[in-house]
DNA sequence: TACCAGGAGAAAA
DNA sequence: TTTTCTCATGGT
């Protein structure tokens, strides 16, 4: 919690994975894999344009429609493929709304099943579209636990993420404010100052040397 | 010009 | 089983 706070305290509250619904935020979860946000909405932006942004019209939609709508987000080809995977799957499970009534560990493995959708990718779903308590790791954690050698950055997600989930209360906004944390840590973290306010490491934070 | 970004899966070793 | 390769646009 030390960092955390650290953070929370240089960066403030972060209001994260903005959308104006559970539907979006897992298609941006979709098309954001290895990909600047920026990009991505320019392809939500589209989508939406295109009254293609629910459920009812992706699950359905030909894929060379689909590559158009989000080619800005790159990768369009496969992440066509794979956000069809996972709408069409949502479709025949009922919508989002069935999978948010199942346990964590159902949703979790239910989401996995679907080609396209890995950890992190279910793990956003759950944490910032379904409001569950899971804890996403992402590249940028990986860095900032190896930088504190608290890991050494290559173990297994499930077992960074269980450990994040061991020490922390299963609190849903703590969990999402952490990674926004972390994120916004790497991408703004310590350019003003020789150490940095948040994790106490010097310049060398920045970047891949968080 | 080169590098990087809010990964995942297939192919190769 | 583990490592490497592929997918691609747009901003810095």
């Amino acid at each position: 919690m030390q960092l955390y706070h650290g953070m929370l305290g240089c960066y403030g509250k972060r209001e994260w994975w903005p959308a104006d619904s559970a539907f979006e935020i897992a298609v941006g979860a979709v098309l954001t894999q290895n990909t600047n946000w920026t990009n991505v909405e320019k392809a939500i932006a589209n989508l939406r344009q295109a009254k293609a942004l629910s459920l009812e019209v992706l699950s359905v939609m030909p894929l060379a429609s689909l590559v158009e709508l989000i080619r800005p987000s790159g990768y369009y080809n496969i992440k066509a493929k794979r956000l069809s995977n996972l709408c069409r799957f949502l479709s025949d499970l009922g919508g989002l709304e069935v999978l948010a009534a199942m346990s964590i560990a159902s949703a979790r493995s239910a989401l996995l099943s679907v080609n396209g959708v890995g950890p992190e990718t279910a793990d956003d779903i759950l944490l910032y579209a379904l409001d569950r308590p899971v804890f996403v790791i992402d590249t940028y954690t990986r860095r900032l636990l190896s930088r504190h050698a608290l890991a050494k950055g290559d173990e297994a997600y499930d077992e960074l993420r269980l450990g994040f989930e061991a020490v922390l209360p299963a609190d849903t906004e703590l969990f999402k404010q952490y990674h926004a944390l972390i994120v916004e840590h790497a991408k703004q973290a310590c350019r003003k100052k020789p150490v940095c306010e948040a994790c106490g490491l010097q310049q060398t934070c920045l970047k891949k040397m968080i």
